[in-house]
DNA sequence: GATGAAACTCCATAATT
DNA sequence: AATTATGGAGTTTCATC
């Protein structure tokens, strides 16, 4: 990934729609030569998709929240993230080194969805206690990552 | 907000580069239809852009972690957001109830460059201490919000 | 190897019904 | 909201460097 694939990929970051052409004429390639590469990127792996930038607010997802998982000795990676990918709310959800096991990210609609998301997760049987904390502004999402599942 | 508003923005979030005659035969619509209804999300705000979703690690961007900032008496959000937005290795902040101030999820090439961010970010003036954590495995990552900038 | 030009297909978009 | 019409975009092909 050359500096020419890395100014295409902050182009389609900022607006996924935009025409091979015009972000051609932005990194002095014709409208094929674009495509191309963003063909190769794909293929390659650097690019897993294009998606919809949303307001959660505005969805009606006011409420957002981290919640550190704290679980069983032998739980496994997979076993997290099959109990939590059920849930919607849970936007993302990773496994850290620290006191807790793993930080969740949840958007719930209002506090009292928020809270009956987090007593149902710490009720999942490989939770034994979570520790949790209210998003008061989101100051900046920069960029998306990983797979749409 | 309908049921066909949300189809429609579900299918842009699987891939915001499908054409809306294409969206149109899954939901039921024509394309000016579909159209119509992304220019209205779009000017109401639910919609705020589209974007490409990139591997990190494919990007060489291997290391992930959070960031919790504990901050100076009176400082603003905004003055947070001003000092964070300078570095390109910070994917995204918020101010949160609890303990720290803020939480920043940071993503760097490798161990060192990890450090290297910790160290400048709490070297900020506005930053009195920090903790953080790094990610192990990252299990889930649903969906992206907010702006780019 | 990667590129640009051209051709062709399909899409986006505006106007009309 | 569907249909229609048109300018523009996506995509393939091919010649070129």
């Amino acid at each position: 990934m050359n500096e020419l694939d890395q100014r295409i990929v902050h182009a389609l970051a900022e607006d996924a729609r935009r025409s091979y052409a015009d972000i051609g004429a932005e990194v002095g390639l014709s409208a094929p030569a674009v495509k191309r590469r963003v063909d190769r990127l794909r293929a390659e792996g650097a690019i897993t998709g294009f998606t919809v930038r949303v307001d959660p607010a505005a969805l009606g997802w006011e409420t957002e929240g981290f919640i550190e998982l704290f679980c069983r000795r032998n739980t496994s990676p997979d076993s997290i993230h099959r109990g939590l990918s059920r849930y919607p709310e849970v936007a993302s959800a990773s496994t850290v080194t620290g006191e807790a096991d793993a930080i969740v990210q949840v958007f719930a609609s209002d506090m009292r969805h928020f809270e009956r998301v987090l007593e149902r997760i710490a009720g999942e049987p490989f939770v034994e206690r979570t520790k949790s904390v209210l998003v008061l502004s989101p100051l900046l999402r920069r960029f998306s990552s990983g797979s749409p599942g």
